[in-house]
DNA sequence: CACTGTCAAGAGCGCCGCTCTCTCAAGTTT
DNA sequence: AAACTTGAGAGAGCGGCGCTCTTGACAGTG
């Protein structure tokens, strides 16, 4: 009965401790790095936050870069688990409607959380190499979305097109990802169908659709383009059947 | 004949130098700005640079974000100046070819100078509320494109594609840029031709489509897409007429 | 010649990232 | 229970940052 007597692990109460510190400083992180954008996130300043002396904070991250390392692999992850979620809200077989809804969970993501955005898919740190950690979660939502194209084109629902000059074959590299049966002309439709939603959420994020796109109908625009780009791919589903 | 004696004007003498210090200092700016990023630049080692002390250039620039604004400025107007120049080595009834070389030029000047594009299009500076300046050069580019898509319309050079909702009618502002004479649908198809160029440079310029695409075939893969992007947006040119 | 306006220098403020040393208490070993 | 080991946090300090204020020097003008 002597001390509080876990019964588990009595080692882990002080590792508990720095893990909830730990969190403690990523979260006021966060909250700076939303107030002021990554490079105004100082390691000072979160310290001041969770009531800690600056050089305290260099005992869980040996560096702002490391810090802000993992508040990149944190966000990659929370817009991975976003699209997951969407995904599993939506029937399998329907591939144009799969495609929306990871288009719609990146934007939904993004506009809630624009620092998060600007954080993954903003200017880089100058300097800043990407650790390994980061390339796996960096690549959920482009890897979904392959998956999507692999088994559209397995089952037949997407419109071949005409063929693709040879050029490029090698240059497509995504085809390792997606699947060597994708024709290279649904390879490219695919990274169009994938770099407008990056395009589109970048520029709404950025503002740079100011007199272009009115802001309170942005999602219904969006929509719109959606129809366009499900055109373009050529997905060709059967919805009820 | 005393002094140094300009015949036109005596007064413009000191504001010369005044001119080139200001010319150094920017070019020195940009440099740095290529090297380190945005975020990286600053007054004190500009000033260094210049061989002044950073005191003094605040005579110049009243603060940092002041300086990074006239580099903004300019970086837009080189876009701007880059596109225009593209768009006059093609025939103007060629409206795909106009659309393809604004897409090309767009990507050649990120590609020569990826500093500047993301100084332009990249995480917006904490705080930093442009300057009513840059809205003008800013938008050069999507008015150039803005006016490809009014005359291909005009020209009957576009196919209309079916009715769009209209939802959308209000929200889409760039009717006003555009004209009144394109349909919704036709907007929206400029919409995402423009924001997947956006899309394709900045992904490409990020490192986002690393093991997507080869370094080597980008060029080739990005007229594969904009093949994609022209049958979608619908020109329907007769080259050689 | 004296006057005035301007440009650059210099010192200094509070902030930053980061390092080093030191203290002291929690946890471990005997 | 005593001795030892570990490591979290404090504090001082380095050089660099944006920016301000004051001071000196010198060109153009009456």
């Amino acid at each position: 009965m002597s001390s509080t007597g876990s019964p588990t692990r009595a080692a882990g109460v002080r590792a508990r401790a720095k893990e909830a510190m730990d969190a403690e400083i990523r979260q006021a992180a966060r909250e700076q790095l939303a107030a002021a954008g990554p490079w105004g996130l100082s390691v000072r300043s979160v310290a001041r936050e969770v009531g800690l002396v600056s050089s305290a904070v260099y005992r869980y991250y040996p560096s702002r870069d490391a810090l802000l390392t993992a508040l990149i692999i944190e966000s990659y992850d929370s817009l991975g688990d976003a699209v997951d979620d969407a995904l599993r809200r939506v029937p399998t077989e329907s591939y144009a409607e799969r495609y929306r809804a990871i288009a719609r969970a990146v934007r939904a993501w993004a506009v809630a959380e624009p620092a998060q955005w600007h954080l993954v898919f903003g200017t880089p740190i100058p300097g800043y190499e990407a650790p390994t950690d980061t390339v796996a979660p960096a690549t959920r939502v482009s890897v979904a979305l392959a998956r999507l194209l692999h088994e559209a084109t397995e089952a037949g629902a997407v419109a071949p097109g005409r063929e693709v000059l040879p050029d490029v074959h090698d240059a497509l590299e995504l085809r390792e990802t997606v699947g060597a049966g994708v024709p290279d002309e649904v390879l490219v439709r695919g990274l169009v169908a994938w770099t407008y939603v990056l395009g589109a959420v970048s520029t709404e994020i950025l503002g740079h659709r100011h007199r272009v796109v009115a802001a309170d109908g942005a999602a219904a625009v969006f929509e719109r383009e959606l129809d366009a780009i499900v055109a373009l791919v050529g997905f060709v589903d059967d919805p009820g059947e």
